[in-house]
DNA sequence: ATAAAAAAAGAGATTCTTATCTTAAACTCG
DNA sequence: CGAGTTTAAGATAAGAATCTCTTTTTTTAT
């Protein structure tokens, strides 16, 4: 559904969102180290998304990424069309024409209710909101530092 | 989510549970020509599906592809297993190790009661089954007749 | 000047998709 | 039965898209 190149998008977007400012920009290497992403991927990924005006950048030393405010008023959506164009979404689940409510393949019913949820959710909430929730509700972004409920039990 | 592969393999199994049968055989020229899908490619695919007996097939004259009674118990998960191999369902959505609710994404919560349920339809629902949804909702699986509705308005 | 970092271009590897060609099986008809 | 036709099976490879890595250039801070 999104390719591997948008994955590594957004959780960097997602990533700068929370951990940069204006004044702690942050270089390649660190966020593909934080990542767990190829580096000279996630540096091409991450010039596509300049231009596009989604993240921002200086040079030189003390350089790096990171989200000004204009940047965080984004929505993952603009991430998605940046990276993958618009339509991935769109399709049909087996590969028709068209996914259309009029002409449904067998599994139309399952799948567009969730389709329409899910791109809701990333158009119409800004990186800001996403940032929120994420740090309200503990959500995970980088591959490193999973289980962090591990020795919850007992 | 699918391979191309396997969205052709879905309907070409559905194709030959609604078309085909012993005395009925179908060449693979026919089915690609009627779901608009490669030839070379779905021949392959329905090898490899006759392999792991979820389709039958005669060769010779007359001969082609058909689904005998058996064939029509399995499910769709079946093929999906047979095409792409298990996983590309169980994977987080954004590319995270572990698909997991303890370590959610961002998304996780949106995408995966999605994912159960289209899950538990293929897996819990046989060919057969899913033939008599289809032909009781007018479902299509080619590409060609699209716009079955067309000139219901008025 | 020097060093640090992104920007840019592009080479290489891998995987996914499509096409071609040969072989083997099954039926048909004389 | 036996030659010829039809169709799937199998092997191989060409093409395309995606992903990864390398190298060079440009910008900026110190
Ligand atoms: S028509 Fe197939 S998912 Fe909508
Ligand atoms: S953790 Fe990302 S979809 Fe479940």
């Amino acid at each position: 559904m999104l390719s591997n190149a948008c994955k590594y998008a957004i959780r960097s977007i997602l990533y700068l969102a929370i951990n940069s400012s204006e004044d702690n920009k942050i270089g390649v290497k660190v966020i593909a180290e934080e990542l767990e992403t190829p580096q000279p991927f996630l540096a091409k990924l991450l010039q596509q998304l300049t231009r596009d005006k989604l993240v921002s950048s200086t040079k030189g030393p003390n350089g790096g990424f990171y989200l000004d405010s204009k940047n965080r008023k984004n929505a993952i959506w603009d991430v998605i069309i940046s990276i993958d164009g618009t339509g991935k979404f769109d399709n049909c689940f087996l590969g028709l024409a068209k996914c259309d409510d009029r002409n449904p393949c067998p599994v139309h019913f399952i799948v567009a209710p969730f389709k329409d949820k899910i791109l809701d959710s990333f158009r119409d909430k800004t990186i800001d909101e996403y940032v929120v929730e994420i740090k309200n509700t503990n959500r995970v972004i980088s591959l490193k530092d999973l289980d962090l409920f591990e020795d919850e039990e007992s």
